[in-house]
DNA sequence: CCATATATTACGATTCCCATATTATATGAC
DNA sequence: GTCATATAATATGGGAATCGTAATATATGG
């Protein structure tokens, strides 16, 4: 029984290919980004947004991990490019909704063609029952990384 | 045969996975920084530094995408907290080597151990065959993470 | 030895981030 | 209904970060 060893070999090779994977893609961010003019945690914002649907700026904030103040200049930002609107809720007219405007985000979609070619070749390599495998463990890092992230923002 | 019809849905949940994934581990990543006065960029750069080993502040700003001159800024302030050193290269006094100090360095690992342990949790469901097919998904997409990066950054 | 190329850093202008204060609106007590 | 309090978003100002350009130090080739 030399397969526990295995694993445990498995599992340091993933935990540094997760680490080098986030780098390469906070990279990739980084260069799109520069294409459009946008900041880092701007793309984070849209990305968020496209996932969540319209929010808030207190729950974008949150998500991001940022300070309102400091999301109100990010949204002007983006707001000013036209990559956002804002639109008063009418039952809370306290409270703001963020829309993602689809026009611009084509551009940010084909500068990440690249990848997204990549990533099918590589899927292509794989039987529909590895990818399901793949697709539920990458979903389950996800959670954690949230639940993680969670934890430390929690205090502070 | 349905299977290619599973493929392709499968491919599709893997890339909204990964997109996922890449905002949480940046916002853990946003979290431990905060910990520790340190931007996420900083972080960025220690990893990079540990996994490649010392390098010098051109090669590194290439490696994550930035001015020199900004490079620059950042190790100051990395140099200030005590993360690295910069060591003149004896035989070329141009150049600087960027060297990691391990002190510090635990506390990185301290504030990562949450994630961590979620990811032994994870890991633990799988069989050795299963990780080692992960391992290698997760090494080929960050290969081509770094292979997309590097086109974008090519022109400009 | 000199001209050119390269590695890093200094400097200055612009922009960003965030703590605090402010404005507008909602909610609950009475 | 009125007032006190709470909440959402934003304005403001100070300190810091980023980056283009210039400067400095060193290397290389003729």
């Amino acid at each position: 029984m030399e397969s526990k060893q295995t694993s445990r070999r498995a599992t340091t090779v993933i935990k540094a290919a997760l680490r080098d994977l986030r780098i390469q893609l906070a990279l990739l961010n980084h260069q799109v980004g520069g294409k459009l003019a946008l900041k880092d945690i701007d793309l984070d914002c849209l990305d968020v947004l496209a996932k969540h649907g319209p929010m808030t700026p207190s729950a974008l904030a949150r998500q991001v991990g940022l300070h309102p103040a400091t999301l109100t200049g990010i949204l002007d930002r983006l707001e000013r490019g036209g990559w956002i609107t804002r639109d008063r809720d009418p039952a809370d007219r306290r409270s703001v909704s963020i829309r993602v405007l689809p026009d611009r985000n084509v551009e940010v979609y084909r500068l990440y063609r690249g990848m997204n070619r990549a990533m099918d070749e590589i899927c292509a390599d794989y039987t529909a029952a590895e990818l399901e495998l793949i697709a539920g463990f990458l979903q389950r890092s996800a959670d954690a990384g949230r639940t993680s992230a969670g934890k430390l923002g929690q205090d502070s």
